[in-house]
DNA sequence: AAGATGAGCAACCGCTCCTCA
DNA sequence: ATGAGGAGCGGTTGCTCATCT
């Protein structure tokens, strides 16, 4: 037996939004608020919608402050950063970027920004794009951690994350791929050689037995765009598409206390700040743990030992 | 000129989380 | 402590418009 649903799915309207429905709606939120329930609220407005439809448009179009259109150079390194960083939540992303929602952001990154990565690929290795393979299929002397599995007592998971403090090779296909939003990085963990550790909120990696990081310089077209250094995270940009630059640059970030938000200041995002403000429980931009437990993996691949 | 294909994006779906009784 | 129901999120779908053949 499954769930109530949250509406009567037979008389309410679906499809795109009228000019009279978009005033009604407008009109009643400005005049009385959303009250905190959105699943009265269309009854009360006299719309024949759903509530979550209701709460979409206003969210995503009528509420003041909407910012529509192209994405900046910076706009988009931030979204490029923090993906790389933290994965597709986009709400996080969007609360980073004033007037964008996480639909706007999420839809710019599957249809511009994904492509706009690509380019920067060598031509000859757009075409050798590597398969997925399910974690399921990993060798049996990979050790997946997640990351409260890897975490260090009292250690924000920034600490365990570290991708920043090495080298790290995203893996363009879980970039490309529409099924899915994990970033993969071939790591040099600093104790071993070969270590593969993967991120993202698919668990899914590719197994160098069978070659699939074999390609080191289709790995490395991509370092060129993102690269990292004592956690700093660099965007580069080698590459004279559109206005990106072709020196390796770096941006910062920094936090202002009051409004909680990235402030893009000179150069080089420091990571560090936003996993803080991530893993902290501050509710403005807090990660669920169990969220990140259950999408977020971290795959150790250790050539011949298990040890870990 | 017309059909095919692709890109962009608004909206929906279904799941998990959160809150409150 | 628990369960119901609402909120929020991310993934996906499907429509519209532009471009290509």
């Amino acid at each position: 037996m499954g769930r109530a649903p949250c509406c009567d799915k037979a008389n309410v309207k679906k499809g795109p939004w009228s000019p009279e429905e978009d005033s009604k709606l407008k009109e009643y939120i400005e005049k009385n608020g959303t009250g905190g329930n959105w699943i009265s609220l269309p009854q009360k407005a006299g719309l024949r919608r759903c509530g979550k439809s209701c709460r979409l448009r206003w969210l995503n179009y009528l509420r003041p402050n909407i910012k529509h259109g192209e994405f900046s150079d910076e706009e988009d390194r931030i979204i490029c950063t923090l993906y790389a960083n933290i994965g597709s939540r986009w709400s996080i992303i969007a609360a980073q970027l004033p007037g964008r929602t996480d639909n706007d952001i999420k839809n710019y990154w599957n249809t511009k920004l994904k492509k706009k990565l690509m380019s920067f690929l060598p031509q000859s290795h757009n075409t050798t794009l590597l398969p997925y393979q399910n974690p399921t299929s990993f060798p049996s002397h990979c050790t997946s951690y997640s990351y409260n599995q890897i975490s260090q007592p009292n250690s924000s998971y920034t600490t365990n994350f570290e991708p920043c403090s090495l080298p790290f090779y995203p893996n363009q296909e879980s970039l490309l791929s529409g099924a899915t939003t994990s970033m993969q990085y071939h790591h040099h963990h600093p104790m071993r050689e070969s270590t593969l550790a993967m991120f993202g909120s698919e668990g899914s990696c590719c197994s160098s037995s069978e070659g699939s990081f074999g390609k080191q310089e289709e790995i490395m077209g991509f370092q060129n765009l993102m690269q990292s250094s004592n956690n700093m995270i660099t965007l580069s940009h080698g590459s004279d598409v559109n206005q990106w630059e072709t020196e390796t640059e770096k941006v910062n970030l920094c936090f202002s206390q009051n409004q909680k938000q990235i402030l893009p200041t000179s150069l080089g995002y420091d990571l560090e700040y936003i996993k803080q403000l991530i893993s902290s429980d501050n509710g403005y931009l807090s990660i669920d743990e169990n969220k990140t437990e259950e999408k977020t993996m971290y795959y150790y691949y250790s050539t011949g030992t298990d040890d870990y």
